[in-house]
DNA sequence: AGGCTACTATCGCAAGTCTT
DNA sequence: AAGACTTGCGATAGTAGCCT
């Protein structure tokens, strides 16, 4: 069994439900062996996949069961089930759970938990798909351990319960520090330099990235003003703006950003994988994007990797400057940290900050309930 | 009948993570 | 370091029941 820290948190739970028994209860339920593989990400960073899905898919179903005091009765075979939309609403009450769907519930949970235990003879979720009525498999929640009948179903809220706290504990924390952050003025702007830069890692989160270089180009662009209208005699000054298109996840070819009033595309991306936002390119116009790119090569070997890639998929050298054309500008990390540099000689730190707080409580589905 | 709405099922993408 | 698997989530298809 694979020991991690919140491990012993299980073990503690347990201990208090089960006392003596507790050590035997962790060895023999697949569904306690199950919470400890799903529960590792306690000890990783606030963008570590949490697996928030099966877990509340079992929370559900388990929580169901509870409320209806099956633990203490002994006809839960008689039960008519538990309505699929009600569990469903139900897990998206859950801390972070605002934006889960039916596949945990439907196939995901029980599929992993096979691949887990090949040999147990049970699914953790039985279902009438006929009636939508779900039911958690009773045969996973009682156990016999030395001639007595134990049910670990409320040992199994309580763990969820405890795994939920502890993530958002890791997310509060990272919130709090860009709040901190924010205290921090003028004086002690290496702390806060040091912090954004670690956000601008090659290795962070591809979302904190996303928000991070946002909060920057935002400020950044905010500072520059273009004159424009409709008649000579009709031009205004505005500032540029950049706006933010929609959530970073499963956003698929997708635009990040946009800036008004000049109309430039940015997308932020991983890799220089350029293709597939000018797929069929010599077919059609496309528009030209400006990549924000994590990355430190330099601007020059970005773009060298674009074109080696341009070149292998189209030969025709009319249609691989087309592809170029296409490419607005190149914002690697290190011109992130230059822009955010000049942001901070003209006071607008604050705003960043403000802005990485704000976006990251919208990415990451969480809501200060206390504060 | 045709259309609307609420539910449910299934796909696919992108990024995270594990494995080899 | 590449490839396989995992996870989160949007997109979209299918369907039943109800309304006009």
């Amino acid at each position: 069994m694979i020991e991690h820290t919140f491990t012993p948190v299980i073990r503690r739970i347990l201990q208090k439900a089960f006392g003596k028994s507790a050590k035997t209860i962790f060895d023999r339920s697949f569904l306690l062996q199950y919470l400890n593989i799903k529960t590792k990400a306690a000890e990783r960073g606030a963008k570590s996949r949490a697996s928030y899905a099966n877990l509340y898919a079992l929370y559900v179903v388990i929580e169901d069961y509870v409320n209806n005091k099956y633990h203490q009765r002994n006809d839960y075979k008689d039960y008519e089930g538990a309505r699929f939309i009600q569990l469903f609403r139900r897990q998206r009450q859950l801390p972070f759970g605002s934006k889960l769907q039916n596949h945990a519930l439907n196939h995901r949970l029980n599929e992993e938990f096979k691949k887990f235990f090949p040999n147990c003879e049970f699914i953790p979720i039985l279902r009438n798909v006929k009636t939508s009525r779900y039911w958690i498999n009773e045969n996973l929640l009682i156990l016999e351990i030395s001639g007595r009948k134990l049910n670990i179903a409320q040992a199994i809220l309580l763990i969820i319960d405890s795994y939920i706290e502890v993530r958002r504990d890791i997310f509060k924390h990272f919130i709090r520090d860009c709040q901190q952050l924010r205290m921090i003025q003028r004086e002690d702007s290496k702390a806060v330099d040091i912090f954004i830069r670690n956000l601008l890692r090659p290795n962070v989160d591809a979302r904190i990235f996303e928000i991070v270089s946002y909060a920057i180009l935002k400020e950044f662009y905010g500072g520059q003003s273009i004159f424009w209208g409709w008649t000579l005699d009709d031009v205004k000054a505005d500032c540029l703006v950049l706006y933010k298109t929609g959530r970073t996840n499963a956003n698929d070819g997708g635009i990040d950003f946009v800036m008004r009033p000049l109309g430039r595309f940015f997308q932020v991306t991983e890799t220089v994988d350029a293709g597939k936002y000018f797929l069929d390119i010599d077919k059609i116009q496309k528009f030209p994007l400006t990549f924000v790119v994590k990355s430190e090569d330099s601007v020059e070997e970005i773009l060298k990797h674009i074109r080696i890639q341009a070149e292998r998929s189209y030969k025709i050298s009319r249609i691989i400057e087309t592809y170029m054309n296409c490419i607005e500008e190149v914002i690697n990390i290190p011109l992130l940290l230059e822009r955010f540099a000049e942001v901070k000689t003209k006071n607008k730190l604050q705003n960043v900050i403000d802005n990485i707080v704000v976006q990251s409580k919208v990415e990451f589905n969480y809501e200060d309930t206390e504060e």
